[in-house]
DNA sequence: AGCCAGGCCCATT
DNA sequence: AATGGGCATGGC
């Protein structure tokens, strides 16, 4: 087989540590130093790193779509600097770049994730893709709706899933019989689209966003979590709920809400 | 040992 | 519309 790859030789805004550990993907692995495998769908990307340079393995129109890399993210950056309480979190998280993922992928993998660690999140997905998704060879794909859909709770809590079993059956199966349709996602307006998802079960206001933002590469969201509520103690102070939060965060960063939230999770949850 | 995690559902107000 | 209790699991 032939072996394509893209070098990334500006690594200003390109951290493949940073871009896979900022909480935004949970398939990938670390296989030496600077050296990752990453997983999305049926897809496979090797990347390796080292002062100079990265060097992406795998279909080059695939990676360049996935890792974001035809969008200026030096730009991005000098916008956000100027507002606040950005400074310190771009600097640390620097190379960080909003994945595109595949959606469906998303949907389930943000169910999980809600009220759960992100190590435990990692290895019931994992369960997911070596017991339902496709033997791709040296790795298995991520389950289709149809596969997941041929499950019920029991299987889903027998893989540890808690409380989150039903929420994954019955959201498979809505996928899967055409009930919900991931693609028209696309079309709607932001408010719309998280309303929308709102409606599959085991999808709230937080896991819309996160939804939104990685599959849909919608950034005007800011997905509220734990950490999100920690630095926003801190820096704004006062008592609000999830939803004032994210109503003023979106007040202050608009459009580029989503990009901000990822360098102020990452700021918190790898650094402090 | 006990706290906590990329929160959501549902009943109640 | 807004709040609060309950919730499976296992990493740390």
């Amino acid at each position: 087989m032939e072996e394509e790859y893209i070098i990334v030789d500006d690594l200003s805004s390109f951290d493949i540590r940073q871009i896979l550990d900022c909480g935004q993907i949970f398939r990938y692995a670390k296989t030496g130093e600077g050296e990752y495998v990453v997983h999305s769908r049926d897809r496979q990307l090797t990347v390796r790193q080292d002062k100079e340079k990265a060097v992406i393995c795998g279909d080059k129109e695939f990676a360049r779509r996935f890792f974001d890399l035809d969008r200026d993210y030096g730009a991005i950056k000098e916008r956000l600097h100027a507002l606040p309480f950005m400074a310190e979190s771009i600097g640390y998280g620097a190379g960080i770049r909003i994945l595109n993922n595949d959606p469906f992928e998303m949907i389930i993998s943000f169910i999980i994730s809600a009220n759960n660690h992100i190590p435990r999140i990692k290895g019931i997905i994992e369960r997911l893709c070596n017991d339902l998704g496709k033997d791709m060879g040296a790795y298995h794909a991520f389950p289709t709706a149809q596969a997941m859909a041929q499950k019920g709770e029991e299987y889903y809590l027998a893989q540890g899933a808690g409380y989150r079993a039903p929420y994954l059956a019955c959201t498979a199966r809505a996928i899967a019989e055409g009930a919900f349709d991931v693609d028209a996602v696309r079309d709607m307006p932001t408010p719309a689209a998280q309303k929308y998802l709102c409606s599959l079960l085991g999808v709230g206001p937080k896991v819309a966003d996160c939804i939104l933002l990685f599959g849909y590469h919608r950034t005007d969201v800011f997905p509220v979590d734990t950490w999100i509520k920690k630095v926003y103690r801190e820096k704004l102070g006062g008592e609000a709920s999830g939803a004032q939060m994210r109503k003023k965060l979106i007040g202050i960063y608009g459009e580029l809400s989503g990009y901000a939230q990822q360098y102020l999770f990452f700021g918190k949850r790898d650094n402090k």
